[in-house]
DNA sequence: AAATAATGTGTTTAATTTACACATTAAATA
DNA sequence: TATTTAATGTGTAAATTAAACACATTATTT
């Protein structure tokens, strides 16, 4: 085991850093990480729902979560579940926040680190084999079991808030999409309608997207063109954003 | 204890969430709470850190933590150590991020929850008595303890963001303050010059400052007017923010 | 062949942000 | 006491960005 000694206390001070023998057993909690899996599907926002299997919230829905190992980053258990749950591996994942308060679960402490994940549900589609899981569209979510609603919740708000300010939203997306796809897609995460035209303005002046020269497929319409998101560029660019508002 | 009974396993899936036997004894980690409690004196933006007092750091600095207590919740336990290294209640605390890699922490594995806090240095002055304890210039923080220069890092990025965005940064000024001080506020957090005709012109067509009628006092030039801000006035505001840009 | 429904494109106006200069006031100095 | 100094306090013009708004084109469907 790893040692960690501590030298002598000034003036009698306890410093309140951790020390070997409060790591013990003592002090010790449950950790989970749980999973808010978005999809984008018919033009609908998603999240991926299981089944509870506590008899308190029996027919209520959950986030897909597990117990992280003693020796397992908090990343690398957020990955496993969605590995486990989708089949998918190489998707958008990122801490959102942790909730621990002392009654949260049933079970005893357990205190979870949320994760938001954001997944092309097309490529998903062929995984789920679990007759317990299920896309839930997100303005149909309410009573979900443990405190999962805040969870999931807070977890949307911070979605809304960060797809304006980062390309996280082409993670939903094919990798070839028409613009049509992408302003449905904005719409579904913020709650509004966008005017057609100042979007499309918007997107081409940033000067992210690719024209692919190719032309949306089987679609019962007039065929937009496809663009994919230029990542490379979006790397480069260095952000200035500076502008107080509130 | 608290019970919680499984329903049975469909088609023998293990679905992954949390029931009462894990929660016992082997998946149990050490939880802590890390503060970073920003201060602004001098038109500087500060830091509270501590001497480490593990050998391994000797010398070192790091920010203020301990372990969350199995029935404390964790805002308590990060409350907890404000009051007991500044004296102060009442202060801004916001969760930031967690951070859980197996070896941060070299007695054992301890995820820790990551807090900012903002204080008037002012009314703190007076509480530090423990001389392992020091404020330090965020410009002169190097070298900390443990991973804390990289939850260091996270928080001062994520407050750089916030306050722009959020009346985090009056937390950090006395309540009455003149434009030139927040001014200088602002330029510490984001480490960039403003120009001082415009910064005012902002401010007052956010419309959220009260003027106080009041000039500032033992200043060594002109005094300049003080205010304070309208934290209801800013509540009752509808936050509307749809502007997609990266 | 006609009707339908979505794509694709520009301009005008308003709102916001940026750049920039001078008179005023109180403290400090001579 | 008069002068100098340094910070406060204010306004306007230009540039950029966002918002409102309409019609021609193309492929599918009828």
């Amino acid at each position: 085991m790893i040692t960690a000694e501590k030298t002598t206390p000034v003036k009698g001070i306890k410093t309140l850093q951790v020390i070997q023998s409060e790591v013990e057993n003592t002090n010790r909690i449950a950790l989970s990480v749980d999973c808010i899996i978005f999809g984008f599907d018919e033009s609908k926002l998603k999240v991926l729902l299981i089944r509870s299997d506590l008899k308190k919230f029996i027919g209520k829905w959950s986030l897909l979560g597990d117990l992280v190992f003693p020796n397992e980053d908090l990343d690398a258990a957020a990955y496993r579940i969605l590995k486990q749950r989708t089949g998918l591996s190489d998707v958008y994942l990122e801490q959102v926040s942790t909730f621990g308060t002392v009654n949260r679960h049933p079970a005893g402490r357990v205190v979870t680190v949320a994760y938001c994940s954001l997944i092309n549900i097309e490529h998903h589609k062929l995984n789920i084999l679990d007759n317990e899981l299920h896309w839930h569209d997100i303005k149909n979510i309410a009573g979900l079991a443990f405190d999962h609603q805040q969870i999931f919740d807070t977890c949307l708000k911070q979605l809304q808030k960060r797809v304006q300010e980062h390309p996280l939203g082409f993670n939903l997306l094919p990798k070839k999409f028409s613009l049509r796809e992408l302003q449905f897609l904005y719409e579904a995460i913020l709650d509004i309608k966008m005017d057609r035209r100042n979007f499309r303005k918007k997107f081409f002046s940033m000067d992210l997207l690719i024209d692919l020269n190719e032309m949306e497929q089987d679609v019962p319409h007039r065929p937009g063109k496809l663009y994919k998101f230029n990542y490379e560029k979006y790397e480069k660019r260095k952000k200035k954003w500076v502008g107080i508002d509130f």
